[in-house]
DNA sequence: GTAATAGTGTCTTTTAGACAATATACA
DNA sequence: TGTATATTGTCTAAAAGACACTATTAC
């Protein structure tokens, strides 16, 4: 053991500063297309990017709590529909030179949100924005954060195999049509409704039925569907798995 | 925003200082147990008390490296030994209160190694040892570090689902049934031979043979078993499900 | 020989997926 | 009326799991 590891063991205080945040992925639907909240920065480094909405923990709270006031500032969201936002730690990016201010080490967490009015109005009117994800690859972003966005929607489209997180995108009443354009959306393919229908209903705890139907048929026709409402699971079990695409496999 | 907020977002150093630690849940499989390396503290707070190996990122390097850097020192191991032990990011901890000293948030990592020599050895003669899993209940671990080690055998178990890392815990090549031994140490329960086989060998890219076979049948008798190595596969597809035990679900 | 293990065969059950059919409601 | 959608039915294929059997090797 050197002497600086001694030192480092017996006193933290003895090393370099690091700053530490909490950056927030955070997706909702509109229009059967995904959507990311995004901070358009006004300060360098990075001034005039689109970046992620985050920043620096504070004193007293951990980084979750971190994240979801974060969410809350960006967003303007508060109470209980703040509370149906699923929020989940994603990972951690340690890159010593991905800030170039100091070092910053980011906790960046996932979020989940069902359709939310434009951001701004209530806050403090930065330029926060939901902007489609299908835009991102024609935009960069600031630090890392295409990395995290990455990352983030993959873990999004993994989450979705094995929990019933997917409802979370909705409101609190749904119908299996709406769930799967929820999946259609994440995994970005169509999937066979008859199919679909019959899984999630089989699958023990992922939706219970509210008694209710919708009050009029579809936009273009069809019958009245019937209302249903997140259940008790936590995992849905079996799986409701992607088609494996092979070249993630290898 | 708050005159707070605006600063932090301008200036990081603002903010009061916070430091950032690796540490690392790594497992190894001895006699058919799982393995836990420890480390004994020497100095408050919680002298006395078995701890992850882990310590202060140092300013060039991120915390792979860093937790990478720390299994190093910790078991005497490097070049290719080091290189086949199999390490991810588990999560990061950041409860404030969570080290006595400062706010020190740590990013757990967590890792998959084959039997290895007894650490202290070659190193700094700390007071590290592998520690058998089966034990821990029993002992109170340092700082929140009783939950890494759970959340770390929790995605352990989950990771053996769907991925092949179960071969890291073994040599380069070993027998369906040192396999099979991983599953069943790492699960807790036996599973049935004849099926297991099958199954591994079904899986495209999971286990490739390298055509010779064991020098001995096993030590209580039977057949020589033939060998394999690693085949190419990221992923388990389809994967290979632990039995679903329902008060996980719910 | 006895016992244990490797590896294979076979059958049943569960699940996934393709495809079809029917009923409902919008335009 | 024509079309889109919800829901259910049916059949096939893939996979999981139970169980049995043979061959091989340690003792």
């Amino acid at each position: 053991m050197t002497e600086e590891d001694f030192l480092a063991t017996y006193d933290p205080r003895a090393f370099p500063p690091v700053a530490v945040t909490a950056d927030v992925v955070a997706l909702t639907i509109r229009d059967d297309a995904l959507y990311l909240l995004l901070i358009r920065r006004a300060e360098p480094p990075y001034a005039g990017f689109w970046a992620l909405p985050g920043g620096f923990a504070r004193p007293d709270e951990d980084l979750a709590t971190c994240a979801r006031r974060e969410l809350a500032e960006e967003t303007g969201l508060g109470g209980e529909r703040l509370r149906r936002v699923h929020l989940e730690q994603l990972a951690s990016y340690s890159a010593p030179d991905r800030d170039p201010r100091m070092r910053v080490v980011s906790v960046a967490h996932l979020a989940f949100a069902p359709d939310l009015p434009d951001p701004a109005a209530g806050t403090d009117a930065e330029d926060a924005a939901w902007l489609p994800v299908a835009d991102l690859p024609t935009r960069q972003l600031a630090f890392d954060h295409t990395r995290i966005v990455d990352d983030g929607l993959e873990r999004a489209r993994s989450k979705l195999e094995y929990t019933p997180l997917a409802t979370r995108f909705l409101g609190s009443e749904f119908t299996i049509g709406e769930l799967r354009a929820v999946y259609e959306t994440v995994w970005g393919h169509a999937l066979h409704a008859g199919n679909f229908h019959r899984k999630v209903l089989s699958v023990a705890g992922f939706v219970e039925s509210t008694g209710a139907t919708t009050e009029h048929g579809g936009a273009r026709g069809g019958p009245r569907a019937r209302l249903y409402r997140a259940g008790d699971a936590r995992l849905l079990h079996p799986a409701l798995l992607r088609p494996a695409q092979e070249e993630t496999i290898r």
